[in-house]
DNA sequence: CTGTTAGCGCTTTCAA
DNA sequence: TTGAAAGCGCTAACAG
């Protein structure tokens, strides 16, 4: 491997004024920077990075914890994070968790050890060890979509949830809709909560009864929009219209739905929430809620090089907005249904 | 932060015993280790991977070049990636390309600059920029899905094109299709030389004649599939059977043929590549070809730290098997099409 | 503007 | 079995 020794003999300067010439151009007259240069090139040098982190304490790569990698939704908000960070010189570790609190730990040790400036979480975990819960005091945490849970309270970049599910329910109720099921992704996170309160508010000053045992599921897959949307239609008062917690939950309810032979949305309707970009191109196409999943990703990286940096947050907490998208999935209410 | 030092203080050892203590156990007595693990434990250290990086030359991490991250096949090729890749010790640097060749060369430079130990890609293009071609001589690297380009040959992970389309070819000429349509992805990488000669093949024994103005589309986007459907669907002489480059672009057709009225299958035919997760999910489930994504992003995985540790590779060129799923977007020709 | 020098935190000889 | 000491490749005072 070429080091600066090699550029140093080649442009016969100190390892110093390489550092300089490469890291602060300015502190280094015109033709010394250029018989560096030439240096450089000849050589092929690359600093090595490692090396400098170990000198500066700042390794400028970001670590991203995923609960699922090939979750679609995520996948954008990624794709936000990595450019934002690329752009900012920062690279992207990637951590896929299995929300395995194990697998979280582990992957959150690595911003410890130095091999990352800050955290990025798509979770709502505490994603450190208890061991290492003192440690991560000082390291720079944000989370995107979920609140981290935790004595704690970490910056988060956030959907109005709750807003969201109301104008969602509000949409449905408008069409007549008073019997409503729902299929949920994890129950124990915030986002649920939000976006339950959001529907349940809605009924209230609607006056629409609804019984807790109208909530199935408890993962965010396609699989439990199938086995949810079955659950559903053997209750004895079986809804006509559902909520999905995610996209994914909603293409197995609409799959299913139409494999029992009921139509969507003349006999039911469904509803998703994420915008998922396939979303738009199956049949019927989904309505539900649109978000910003990208800028969030960039967001997150924005507040989470502030915090690496110093500066202070405005504030905690912020709520990007939603955009319901209102599509064939939704309908009147089937009052023979 | 705390470092060694602390450690070696707490336990009143040197800086080389604590070291053992941590990554050669064995090598310290019983008592002494107790007495280094209490100190660690106490002081809440944790080894900086950078600086061990810089004396060991290792960074124990790998750079993935995805050209898409939004791309939920990829997605589960990296699943694989990250998983193998985290049992063997390593992190993974994420770098979305978006087929940049400038992004590319930015991210495989972290290669080049020690931040990883090697490089697996998901693209056909020769990673490294002309200036850096010759250091990246040294450099391991493989390819998965896609032949990289250029004279050096790198390892590759692939399915077998040639043999999947060729079977996608039969199932439809079985059900009596003679008029087809192809809706390519990228056009100048091998993958699709490789898949459109196994079509070729088939049409060629088969007897069927095939025009090349009946391939259209040029990139692996959902858009394309609906693009390439009305440019398929205006042709005079439309085909009753079409193949999508892999199962984005099924999408697109699907949906776009439905909006215009036509029938899948009972009108077209349309099969797709890659099964993505969504794809036994849409209506009509779609005829595709299942690669082994998960377990081919494993291999890249062992074969690019085979080459980090200097284990000669036996092959060059690994192949995984396919395998044809017959859904329902495939059926008998409808002569009166 | 440039070179000398002293480390960053860790690993690894070499001697004891 | 342990410690002293010499670096890994780079950066950053401090002099000059």
């Amino acid at each position: 491997m070429t080091t600066v020794k090699e550029v140093c003999r080649l442009a016969g300067v100190s390892t110093a004024t390489v550092s300089r010439a490469l890291k602060n151009p300015e502190l280094v007259s015109a033709k010394t920077r250029e018989r560096v240069f030439k240096a450089v090139q000849e050589s092929g040098y690359r600093p090595n990075m490692l090396a400098s982190s170990v000198k500066t304490g700042k390794s400028n790569s970001l670590v991203v914890l995923v609960p699922n990698l090939s979750n679609p939704f995520f996948m954008r908000i990624i794709q936000g994070i990595e450019q934002a960070a690329h752009e900012q010189g920062y690279s992207v570790l990637l951590g896929d968790t299995q929300g395995e609190p194990a697998r979280e730990h582990e992957i959150a040790g690595m911003v410890l050890s130095n091999r990352a400036d800050g955290l990025i979480h798509l979770d709502h975990s505490f994603p450190f060890s208890a061991n290492d819960a003192h440690l991560a005091e000082r390291v720079p945490v944000v989370s995107v979509c979920e609140r981290i849970m935790g004595d704690k309270e970490f910056p988060v970049i956030e959907l109005d949830n709750y807003a969201a599910t109301r104008s969602l329910a509000k949409h449905l109720v408008n069409y007549g809709h008073k019997k409503f099921g729902i299929i949920a992704g994890q129950r124990d996170s915030q986002i649920h909560l939000d976006r339950l309160a959001g529907i349940k508010d809605v009924f209230a000053t609607e006056g629409i009864s609804f019984n807790e045992d109208m909530i199935v599921g408890g993962a965010y897959s396609i699989e439990m929009g199938q086995q949810g949307a079955r659950d559903l239609m053997a209750k004895e008062n079986r809804p006509t219209a559902i909520f999905c917690f995610n996209d994914d939950i909603a293409l197995g309810t609409v799959f299913e739905l139409k494999r029992m032979g009921i139509r969507i949305p003349q006999d039911v309707s469904v509803v998703g929430f994420d915008n998922i970009k396939v979303s738009a191109f199956i049949d019927p196409p989904l309505t539900t809620i649109d978000q910003p999943a990208h800028d969030m990703g960039r967001r997150a990286v924005e507040v989470v090089l502030q915090i690496i940096k110093g500066v202070p947050l405005k504030r905690n907490r912020e709520i990007f907005p939603y955009n319901i998208l209102e599509r064939e999935s939704s309908g009147p209410v089937n009052p023979d249904f």
